[in-house]
DNA sequence: TAGCCCAAATTAATCGTTTGCGTTATTATG
DNA sequence: CATAATAACGCAAACGATTAATTTGGGCTA
């Protein structure tokens, strides 16, 4: 009856039961309902009994933005990458995830697309609902990184992971990006080719750079000179295909056309394989093809890709939990690290020894 | 020199100006601040001025925790999809996001990895954060809905997307999942093929038992009868790449294979075509190959995949539309629709025709 | 029986905002 | 000049939960 009641008393709008509800029914108080529910010594088995059992049956939750209130935090923690749909961002979020749940955050996700503007919006939207930390891959166009540094100043917790920015002193986690670049171009380098493209992001994102040193180190060792028209930049990372389109059809009018490319960023990779296929130009035969990518589907590609393989879900695992460790910490942390995952290159058809053609 | 003791007497943590501290500063009540942001007509210009000006040289942000508790929404909704590292799931979120940013709302996606006991938690987890309402795409174990029931008794708002259930009348949207199936056995008869199997997903779901339709009237329609032996579930939709392994095992050492496959979703096509290729059995000349994906790859597999894409961004779009509705509407809503959006068949290589091979 | 202790419960303040209503001045009206 | 109207602002009660401080009512001891 009295259940009936209060039930019908409430909106119709989705309007749980509240500790006061319990309190009324039970004709005791809102504190010693909350004692009761929170298992406070104060409160006698058989007054805890009571405010359980009358809990449960009528489903009571406690309202999480009310205690959020109270508490000052809300067990939320934000994620912004460019975008779900590559499989190494997804992967990452799930390494999240995975230790973000187990210490009972949940966590919102947001894209950036690339865009530095959208990068702002999410950041603010993020902030405006309540956050404990967050978790950031730079967009593609971001070469200003203030609006991030403004709410590190303020004490928010921030790690940064794969796209990083030197111009905040926090917690990061990347892939070595260097020795990523550097394995790609010496394996073909190693299959026999000579003239070793390269398309890729935009200079000021911190992997693309990485993975250029790698790639202008092999190179040097074996004594060959970088050529400036063998680099390409895609503004937004591949973002349209485009982009990756004109890099191309720049490269195969070329004098001296290459004879393998290596490219980084999913995106860019399974982009160029396809607009290659489209072409009619053969890979390895007329162009062998390296790639970034952590596509589960490099081995039934046509042809099978080689690729350097980034440790996503670690890379996520290990974001949270510096994130968690910052957010978790009682005193202000001073100290701060940058974790390089290794990467991995498998060789598969796409760089075929060049004799073996 | 006001400013920086206000801003040295906060906590070392994630503390922004409250307007309780603006009241301070400038020596009038709260109300007052609180009016004047909310560019009140009870509030003078100059006042309104003042504390605007005082707000925004001081960062100010209003607490969306405290808002939320006093509006009683929370502008958010949830998302729970099996995982985002499926590209139709990943596209069908880039499309609810594309409404709820629009109309302010945030979203937070959460996975089930197709497991019931992850679908709970996951359910729990966001109604215990402050939700306004909830998006969702079954699990593949989850035969009961009462936890789903509970919440949408007690007034929350839901949208179900893909593999809906009928024992909750709300809005919902899926493809055109008999036609879906239909078009691909249509497909592979025409090509020639006679013997199809198919791997799809435990039959409990609803896209599993629509697709089935299709691909049951399709075979009747030709006067062919369905061969239990060729349908083969995947207890977890091919989450456990055994699953799948095992499902090909059983028909390839049948008396009587099958020349051809038509898979449902993304995960159990590219695993099959992972395994076969394994095998090192010929696609299609041994066996053909029609699945249900989203990927933008199937272009470049080898061979070329024949596949049903599904409008997943469109989806979207139009899941969240319907809950922002159901969310947005000041009276109670009574009457419900079930949208069923058009599929693609993209036909390709792996389903060549008979002859031609 | 006074004095004290302890268990068990209540009161009230708090988190940051919002808002109905009351309180001042100041201006307009008869 | 007295009164009504209005503009501009403050007070205090919410929203739901938590918790320090306080009260209440026994029970026990000296």
């Amino acid at each position: 009856m009295l259940i009936n009641n209060t039930a019908v008393s409430r909106r119709m709008n989705f309007n749980p039961i509240t500790i006061r509800d319990i309190a009324k029914a039970l004709g005791i108080s809102v504190s010693t309902v909350s004692k009761a529910l929170r298992d406070s010594y104060e409160i006698s088995d058989k007054t805890k009994k009571l405010v359980n059992d009358y809990a449960e049956q009528n489903n009571y939750r406690p309202n999480p933005i009310a205690q959020s209130l109270k508490k000052g935090h809300s067990k939320s923690i934000g994620i912004v990458v460019s975008t779900i749909e590559n499989q190494f961002f997804s992967q990452v979020i799930n390494g999240i995830e995975s230790v973000a749940y187990q210490a009972g955050f949940n966590v919102i996700i947001t894209q950036t697309h690339e865009s530095y503007e959208m990068e702002l919006k999410n950041v603010e939207q993020l902030t405006h609902h309540a956050l404990d930390g967050l978790l950031i891959s730079l967009s593609t166009e971001t070469k200003d990184v203030s609006h991030l540094k403004h709410l590190h100043q303020q004490g928010l917790p921030i790690v940064f992971f794969d796209r990083i920015t030197n111009e905040i002193e926090t917690h990061k986690v990347i892939a070595d990006n260097f020795k990523g670049g550097y394995d790609a171009t010496r394996q073909l380098l190693n299959a026999g080719y000579k003239k070793i493209a390269h398309i890729t992001s935009p200079p000021n994102i911190s992997i693309t750079s990485e993975r250029f040193a790698g790639y202008e180190h092999a190179l040097k060792e074996v004594g060959m000179d970088i050529p400036s028209a063998y680099i390409k930049h895609c503004a937004h990372g591949g973002r349209d295909m485009s982009e990756i389109e004109n890099a191309l059809n720049e490269l195969l009018s070329l004098k001296d056309k290459p004879d393998a490319i290596f490219t980084t960023s999913d995106r860019i990779t399974t982009t160029t394989l396809y607009l290659l296929t489209k072409m009619g130009i053969k890979i390895p035969d007329d162009i062998a093809l390296v790639g970034y990518t952590n596509t589960t589907l490099a081995d039934v590609l046509n042809p099978p890709l080689t690729s350097v393989y980034q440790p996503a879900f670690e890379m996520g695992r290990k974001a949270a939990e510096m994130l968690l460790s910052l957010i978790l910490s009682k005193h202000p942390v001073t100290e701060f690290e940058t974790i390089t995952l290794p990467t991995q290159l498998f060789v598969r058809r796409s760089t075929l020894p060049k004799k073996a053609l």
